[in-house]
DNA sequence: TTGAAAGCGCTAACAA
DNA sequence: TTGTTAGCGCTTTCAA
């Protein structure tokens, strides 16, 4: 594999001199910078980034952290989404992603500053992270740049990019009281979710502002599952058959939601509606068509990746991203 | 940051011994071992794996090179589920992934081998490419241990993961025939896809055991595209309405063809039966639910890792592996 | 069982 | 405009 010791030898000059020719330094002279590049073409030279990296202490890398990227998570193109535009991104601004994908088993072994440092990545995304892994609390106290999806945690070194939960979800309810509706429930995820949080709050939001009350027992938790979704709509149906529409949490579990309706053979949206949240690409093909609210993941990604990249070489402070959300009224609300 | 410099100096030996120690080499005291582990984990050490790649030549880093992870692309999730089970086998394998992700005018800069060997990439796994892209005669010429995904080319270093899609096919067709039809037309992807030949090949040679006759005209080419699929089945349905089946070539060209079907008011799957290819996501949600051929996407990945993994590191010779197809049957062919 | 020394391929002070 | 030299953090040969 030919190195800069090669062109050097080949052209009669120092490696420092191949070095700075290669790199487009200004102190060299045309003629020899010329030579040199030709050289290297010839000999099919590529620079070696991990000697390139050992001397600058910067590799061009970042790192992406992902949980749930598995055979059962697929369903869920979320990740996928958010992945296609950190990619994307990050390939405009001419560095490379490296995928770090830990299980529970392997954190144990590693900690999460010794993971990023080991691969001497730049800077860090994560994605899907819960509230209370372990690694969250590293993050903020390590000094590795870092944007986080959806996770409102910040500090000097980490930012974050996320939708304006809150406003989705009152935007969800308000949608619902707007088509009539006073008795309405809430498929949550959990919570240890922080959006969940949110929405929760954007729910209550909603109701207060139109003067319903809020009812403890009409919000359950769907753990952002299709199949826990279904079970407890079939228990929150069964206890409160009063109830006329549904807001759920994720658009997966309203797509549980609906099954649940379904089998105890309530129409939606005549009897029942359902409105989603995430707008994956399932909502549009489900029947009826759900009604849900949008995110834009790709942007959430694409976002995150620039402003990491932006701290990073601007050395600016860590930023602080929130996306705006889109009511897509579909067949499912009436 | 802590180098084994200093954890040498703190222990009062010498970085070979810290080296050795901490790789688990057997010719080191015990005692020095213990002292040694102690000392680098109060100093928090990690390893830099750049320095470690730079003198040992293997970075025990898998490049993932992918075409169409961009935004338009993310309906179909095959890529994903692909990247989720090559994810899954290099984790396991104590590997890490570095995503490639190139554009066509990033091709015209940099070739595959630079590309590969700028970041020292152990090994390659390709994804998405299709027959005619500049860079896989580069990956046959380089000796750069490499899996291709779905593209049946090999040679000493480089071999390939694909389901039998002439099989597959035959399979579809086998079952259209066996509901009783006998023209049956095929919604192909394109020329440049070494499946779409397969396809074509399994389409024939069930119908030929069937003795019925090919017709050319029956045959179209969908792109692998929604839109696209959905214009040809149009106009293919209205210059032969005799049409009573259509094969396609992928599930997403399959939903096309629905709506093709739907907007010219063809029942699915009362006067027009339709089988996809593929099995994505959505294949089990539309309305009908759609009959088609199941690929496992995520073992497509874990095998060409494991594949290339083996390969790596028993020096073996590149591998062929072959997965099998699976009829799915739901409700859109009768 | 341990250490000294060389070297992986590169960049960057500094000197010329 | 160019070269000399040192050094990034690590592994490995060779010698002790």
């Amino acid at each position: 594999m030919t190195t800069i010791k090669d062109i050097a030898k080949v052209a009669g000059v120092s490696v420092t001199t191949v070095s700075r020719a290669l790199n487009g330094y200004s102190d060299v002279n045309e003629k020899t910078r010329r030579k040199i590049s030709e050289i290297a073409k010839e000999l099919n030279y590529s620079p070696n980034t991990l000697a390139r990296g050992l001397v600058m202490k910067k590799t061009k890398t970042i790192g992406m952290l992902v949980s749930g990227m598995n055979r059962a998570n697929s369903k869920d193109n979320f990740t996928f989404e958010v992945l296609s535009g950190v990619n994307e991104c990050i390939s405009e601004r001419d560095y490379d992603l490296v995928l770090f994908s830990t299980t529970t088993t392997k954190q144990r072994e590693k900690t999460y500053s010794q993971l990023c440092r080991e691969r001497r990545v730049d800077g860090v995304i994560l994605q899907g992270m819960k509230i209370d892994d372990p690694y969250l609390k590293e993050v903020v106290e390590s000094d590795i740049p870092c944007m986080l999806i959806d996770i409102p945690i910040s500090s000097e070194s980490v930012g974050y990019v996320t939708t304006d939960s809150v406003l989705g979800a009152k935007r969800a309810v308000d949608y619902l009281i707007q088509s009539g509706h006073k008795k309405i429930a809430f498929m949550n995820g959990h919570d240890q979710a922080y959006v969940s949080q949110q929405r929760l709050k954007g729910y209550r939001d909603a109701l207060r502002e139109a003067g319903i009350d809020f009812r403890e027992e009409y919000v359950r938790n769907g753990d952002f599952l299709e199949d826990k979704a279904e079970e407890e709509a079939a228990k929150l149906l069964d206890e409160h058959p009063d109830i006329t529409a549904i807001f759920c949490a994720s658009d997966l579990m309203a797509l549980g939601v609906m099954k649940s309706a379904k089998s105890s053979g309530l129409a939606i949206p005549g009897q029942l509606s359902i409105i989603g949240y995430d707008n994956i690409l399932l909502a549009g093909y489900a029947s009826p068509p759900l009604t849900t609210i949008a995110q834009d993941k790709f942007d959430l990604g694409y976002k995150a990746a620039n402003a990491l990249i932006d701290m990073l070489e601007e050395e600016g402070p860590a930023k602080i991203i929130t996306l705006e959300t889109e009511l897509i009224v579909r067949e499912s609300v009436q």
